[in-house]
DNA sequence: TATTGTTATACTCTATAACTATA
DNA sequence: TATAGTTATAGAGTATAACAATA
């Protein structure tokens, strides 16, 4: 199992406390590629747990994705199809099919627009708010939970770290 | 739509440029909320960067729960699939199904344990060690070029931050 | 009886290709 | 001809429930 023999990390994407980590390395600040294989190793990790956490609440679950459309068209109501799926991140046919799924469950409307007939309207119903609202918010007190075994000086690391990934992950840059 | 009115963060999930971060805060240590917040606003969209990565290479490609059983049964040969079910965050039929198909492209090698004919005993084949090498590799150095764009204060937080999550969101801490 | 896996079934996610309707 | 969406098709990921084999 040949790696890059300049990495100090051996083992990433297993997220098992035999994976050795960057912690021991003195605090030295990591390379490009080191911080590629944390981040293989660590987010899935989370992800699984975002996900978990969502689908958990029987009757009313959301997936990630739909979630993520949910609390796009919150803060962008009238988006077309093809902003949704730019900003999320999905092909149009995809999306095509996650936005049925919504607007049957009446979490969505989904209407012609006037100006441009090709073009698709969407927007939250009354009830796909609600469900985001409370979908978010026990998301969040769940994950809320599971960081609290983090220190202060563990937190302000994440409130750097993560807009950063988020500049350079945003789909645009990533396309 | 009624976020909790303590946060700052007004509209997460949303990795838009639109999306308010905590960045302007003046680099107060976040609550475990606004940490909760960010990361499900983060998250997914390197996780969709790091399918993508490993999905777009034709042939030999792996989906993300694929590459993480082959991570693990790199230095846990021998794993049963029970083993490799708790690691990686799959239920035993989901697995069971993920294992099939590594087997028939012949990336694992699955054999009856002698000791208890009721387990099963993973391995990676010669292949499967060989492609795991080469999607890490692969999907490491496009995900260097991506972090390429962060300064060394950012590369360090990661390196603090990343770790720290891998320690919360481990799978036995979870469940 | 308890444990380990597999099969059956049923969703969602996701992509590509082919098509329709509008511009 | 170009753009916005949908439908068709297909395969992977995932879960629950029911089953089989072994201990």
């Amino acid at each position: 199992m040949q790696r890059l023999d300049k990495s100090t990390i051996s083992h990433p994407v297993c997220s098992a406390e035999d994976a050795p980590s960057l912690e021991g390395a003195g605090g030295a600040v990591p390379t490009d590629e080191e911080c590629a294989a944390l981040l293989m190793d660590v987010v899935p990790l989370v992800m699984r747990a975002v996900r978990a956490e969502m689908r958990c609440r029987r009757a009313e679950d959301l997936s990630v994705p739909q979630f993520r459309v949910l609390a796009f068209l919150s803060y962008r109501a009238g988006a077309s199809l093809s902003d949704v799926a730019e900003h999320v991140g999905l092909t149009l046919p995809a999306m095509s099919r996650l936005v049925d799924g919504l607007v049957v469950r009446g979490l969505v409307d989904r209407a012609t627009c006037a100006a441009d007939r090709r073009r698709v309207t969407l927007a939250l119903t009354e009830r796909g708010g609600a469900l985001l609202a409370s979908a978010r918010q026990a998301t969040e007190a769940r994950l809320a939970e599971l960081l609290s075994g983090l220190s202060p000086s563990d937190r302000a690391a994440l409130a750097v770290a993560l807009p950063a990934l988020r500049r350079v992950f945003t789909v645009e840059h990533v396309r």
